[in-house]
DNA sequence: CATTGTGTTGAG
DNA sequence: TCAACACAATGG
């Protein structure tokens, strides 16, 4: 029964009371400021000014609560040098003291920080991206209301197939990473050799053909480097070029994303580039992670495996160095990986099942007595710090 | 030491 | 749900 938001934010005032049916599929027709959208890409991307036309100094100013309100008084020019911080005309964007700008979302009565950004249009792009994972295509966003027309409305589709293939913790660390352009760029690349009919009517991707069909690349077994501090996996040169060709060494110089799913369905991401100083191609960033967390020693054996469809999706996995020799790759024994399947933390899907490629899983929720689980706490992309909660299962 | 981003409050 | 504020925790 609560008609929400009356947000003065944007021009999207409109439909402040709407019932309560969230399905009423209402058209916002404020299209007049959603133009901008075109590139639903990077985030980082620069936009134009246009879109914000109005109310920037539009005197109206919104201090939300808890500070001090203590403006009126000679507009505030001076005073606040070393106090108040200015706040963003975006939403979901907050003034860091350092004069950079937050993000953040809120879910479920608790915020989800997004992280930190020079320019406060990146920030509201990066909520931008959340809101849109976060609440659906509907959400309110501070460019792009999203859903372009013609042409431009595929690409808006792809948009949302990314965003419902990866989890929300996934989604937030992208964000958190400044690497939300990027992968998404790589994904719309991708997408391309598969078109739209691998979407499913969610748009999310019917990975069902593949699943069965997954054929094994390459194995091979680490060396004391390749587990030691140098943070990086060679790939022999002949596995390299035959199964992960670097599609564009030129226009990726620094390499390329890859995303690997392993035995538990959790995700992998590792740059993938090749170093001309050794001239080797080498898995770096995020590796030093799987390491760790699969406590992989020298001698072990990792295996590449990719599935058959259009779609490639790229797996991996390792055993140990007595596995190996016993036998054939797939029977790594789970005791490396105590989790198995998908964690299911006070009843929420914290990582996606090989099966369940879909939206819900990773939600971020505060059920029952569970006071606030930090959410970047299960998050095992290489963030590096925090993982005491996911050990702990 | 600089910064992040969490704790927390109060308005909407 | 949201942003303002304060500051502990964090990590280089």
């Amino acid at each position: 029964m609560r008609l929400l938001c009356h947000k003065t934010l944007n021009n999207i005032i409109f439909f402040s009371n709407l019932s309560l049916t969230p399905q009423i599929s209402l058209k916002k027709m404020d299209r007049s400021s959603a133009d901008e959208s075109t590139t639903s890409d990077s985030i980082s991307a620069a936009v134009p000014a246009k879109t914000m036309t109005k109310w920037p100094e539009s005197g109206l100013c919104r201090m939300g609560s808890g500070g001090s309100v203590i403006i009126d008084a000679e507009n505030g020019v001076e005073a606040e040098s070393t106090r108040k911080l200015p706040s963003s005309r975006f939403k979901g964007v907050v003034p860091q003291p350092n004069g950079r700008w937050g993000a953040q979302i809120y879910e479920k009565h608790q915020r989800v920080w997004l992280g930190t950004f020079n320019e406060e249009e990146e920030a509201a792009r990066a909520y931008d991206v959340a809101a849109q994972r976060f609440r659906g295509r509907e959400a309110v966003t501070n460019f792009k209301p999203l859903v372009l027309s013609s042409e431009e409305g595929r690409n808006d589709d792809v948009q949302i197939a990314f965003l419902n293939n990866h989890s929300k913790l996934e989604i937030v660390d992208m964000l958190r990473k400044h690497t939300y352009g990027e992968e998404f760029g790589q994904f719309k690349a991708a997408f391309g050799q598969f078109g739209t009919r691998s979407l499913k009517d969610d748009n999310t991707l019917d990975k069902s053909n593949n699943s069965s069909t997954r054929e094994p690349l390459f194995e091979k077994a680490v060396t004391p480097s390749d587990v030691g501090k140098l943070n990086r996996l060679v790939i022999p040169k002949q596995h390299a070029e035959k199964h992960l060709p670097m599609q564009n060494a030129g226009a990726a110089p620094k390499g390329i994303l890859l995303n690997f799913e392993d035995k538990t369905g959790k995700v992998w991401r590792f740059r993938y580039s090749y170093w001309n100083s050794s001239q080797s191609y080498v898995l770096t960033k995020g590796w030093s992670r799987f390491v760790k967390e699969k406590s992989l020693k020298a001698g072990d054996v990792v295996c590449f495996q990719r599935s058959a469809g259009p779609e490639k999706q790229l797996f991996i996995d390792c055993k140990t160095a007595a596995a190996a020799a016993a036998g054939s790759c797939f029977v790594q024994a789970q005791h490396r990986s105590p989790a198995a399947q998908v964690v299911r933390l006070f009843g929420v899907n914290i990582w996606k099942a090989a099966g369940d490629v879909n939206g819900n899983a990773g939600e971020i929720s505060s059920c029952g007595g569970v006071k606030r689980l930090r959410e970047m706490d299960l998050l095992a992309v290489d963030g590096g710090k925090k993982q005491r909660v996911i050990d702990a299962l």
